[in-house]
RNA sequence: GCACCCGUAGCUCAGCUGGAUAGAGCAUCGGUCUUCUAAACCGAGGGUCGCGCGUUCGAAUCGCGCCGGGCGCACCA
């Protein structure tokens, strides 16, 4: 109907042309909004205020024009408004058939058609296999699915990775963290090297190897028991945090680990960028000329020492993403990286990529409050709360929600008493208690017999209308909050369906009214829960039948 | 000093590719359960959209400059 209506503006516009009340232009996009207040009609155009320039009219002067000479189809009437504005008050009809196609689309209702676009990829998380998941890594896990769900429901095609830092420095680190406490568990008195990790789980990881193998690492050079420890603890951690993220509802298409750039691929991206000119060699490192594509410093990529840097891999990395045929990249990082952007999309320039392919979202920090306050970290260990721990305690529903619900690019104050509070402080509870009410009704209604019918033009209470318009704007609302990347629009139009289901509810009975009535009201309940489902699934927030 | 994010109701935040009287939830106050889940509904109060200047017919929205908060500025990741 939006579309419907848009060609019918321009066909006036035309028209006008054509009858000579408007001089020949270029006509101006026609915009349609859904308008702040329902007194202001089902749409509304600011096309006459935009036009008011190429006419050399006042925008209500060419509203009435436009007004006067626009086809009826389904428009019960059109007013001019405010500044310019006209606003279309669409038939019952039109409204009714709306929520027939919805009801007919089934569960796939809120699914757009495929792009038929070249695949994007969206990496998320990627957090080092160092330790356990924090609540920041959280914030990144759900917003990062439910991207991938909103761009999947949207009609991209969606690969969902994760880059596994298995190289380098911190798993170094990591294994000489291992082998510490497992000396200290052989009674050996030695410390955690001072850029090791110190979190319980890297003793358990000690435990369980001297558990299962006792002392005999002992005798062997420290190299090798190293070497041992590194992949004990790497798959042990993988591991870890692949049970952390399923348990949140996170899955992955592919895990990519980086070891699988070293040393060919790091070699190949260093070489490209030598090729081109853009690497020289001082102080006995190869340095990235990164100024010339708009970073603010040269950056070194081969160390004196000869071994890559962390940018050297990330280089391999996104050439390899590039190769791989993606149309768009989308990385979500933490917010402490921003300065990292930069540098990255310079060399994908420098490299002759497309810098423009690569989408950063930053996604701001997370605190924790307890009791009003916030949840301070561990001064020994620097970690946080555990994600592990936050589902505990609040639930994999409340927490997605929560970390969903606001925009990436604001800082999260994370209530824990407020997600587990079951009330209706909770705005989990209120989308979810939609949903199952609903359910609630379909089960009664089995019960004796009632059944959806399609007898609509009997949903005449205002509330009835606020909900099949709702409905009806819902595919729209998946189409924007795509083409923003913003999962937390989807938040909240799960919770305006739900705000205008209780609306409904209190105001009209399904049960015990006429039968047509019933039925219809039975059906339009029906497509609520379902486009409820629709948007909880894409937040990956479960829809329950009970609570 | 440079880069990024934020500053909107008492609190937490939407709205930001310019448009109508700036919205929601919570909190506060007042109503609503003999009938489908009251984890709900209805109503009321509550605002110099951080400040200033500019662009525009029109600015919370765009530009510039301040102020405040956060987060970074490695041959760490």
């Amino acid at each position: 109907m939006k579309e419907k209506l848009a060609a019918a503006i321009r066909a006036a516009a035309e028209q006008g042309i054509a009858d000579g009340v408007f001089p020949e232009a270029e006509l101006a996009a026609v915009e349609l909004e859904v308008p702040p207040k329902k007194e202001m009609g089902d749409f509304a155009t600011n096309f006459a205020m935009k036009s008011a320039k190429a006419f050399h009219k006042s925008p209500r002067q060419i509203a009435e024009e436009l007004i006067a000479r626009i086809a009826r189809d389904g428009i019960d009437r059109a007013e001019i408004a405010g500044p310019g504005f006209i606003n279309f008050y669409l038939t019952k009809d039109v409204i009714y058939d709306g929520l027939r196609k919805a009801i007919e689309a089934g569960e796939a209702y809120g699914n757009l058609p495929n792009k038929n676009l070249p695949k994007v990829q969206v990496e998320y998380v990627s957090a080092n296999p160092t330790g356990p998941l924090h609540v920041g890594h959280g914030r990144g896990a759900a917003v990062g699915s439910a991207l991938v769900n909103l761009l999947r429901a949207a009609g991209y095609d969606v690969e969902a990775e994760y880059y596994i830092n298995d190289a380098g420095n911190q798993i170094d680190h990591l294994a000489e963290s291992v082998n510490a406490r497992y000396l200290q568990l052989c009674g050996q008195d030695v410390e955690v090297p001072e850029d090791g990790y110190r979190g319980q789980d890297i003793v358990e990881t000690a435990r369980r190897i001297r558990e299962k193998d006792g002392d005999k690492y002992l005798s062997m050079p420290e190299a090798e028991r190293l070497a041992i420890f590194k992949e004990r603890a790497l798959s042990e951690k993988l591991a870890a945090l692949k049970e952390d993220l399923a348990a949140f509802n996170v899955q992955y298409d592919v895990w990519f680990s980086e070891r699988t750039l070293h040393p060919d691929k790091v070699n190949a991206a260093v070489e490209k960028l030598r090729a081109n000119g853009n690497i020289y060699e001082k102080d006995g490192a190869l340095w990235l000329r990164s100024t010339d594509y708009g970073d603010d410093k040269d950056r070194v990529v081969i160390r004196a020492g000869g071994e890559p840097t962390y940018l050297a891999a990330d280089i391999a990395y996104h050439k390899d993403k590039f190769e791989r045929g993606f149309g768009r990249v989308i990385n979500l990082w933490g917010a402490d990286h921003h300065g990292y952007i930069c540098r990255v999309k310079a060399a994908i320039k420098a490299m002759g990529g497309d810098p423009e392919k690569l989408t950063v979202m930053l996604l701001q920090m997370v605190s924790l409050l307890r009791g009003g306050e916030a949840v301070k970290m561990s001064k020994r260990t620097g970690e946080s709360v555990t994600l592990a721990e936050l589902i505990e305690e609040v639930g994999t529903d409340a927490a997605r929600y929560f970390f969903v619900m606001r925009s990436p690019d604001s800082q999260l104050d994370f209530d824990i008493d407020l997600a587990k509070s079951q009330s209706s402080e909770n705005p989990v509870y209120y989308v979810q208690y939609a949903h199952a009410r609903i359910a609630s009704v379909f089960r009664q209604a089995a019960e004796t017999g009632l059944k959806e019918s399609d007898a609509f033009a009997l949903l005449t209470d205002e509330s009835e209308f606020d909900l099949i318009k709702k409905i009806e704007e819902y595919p729209r609302e998946v189409e924007k909050a795509a083409a923003d990347l913003a999962p937390q629009r989807i938040a909240r139009a799960a919770h305006e369906m739900a705000s205008a289901f209780h609306s409904f509810y209190s105001r009209c009975r399904i049960m015990g009214v006429e039968p047509e009535l019933a039925g219809a009201r039975l059906a339009l309940a029906g497509k609520t829960a379902q486009v409820i489902r629709h948007a909880l699934h894409i937040l990956g927030v479960s829809a329950p039948e009970k609570m």
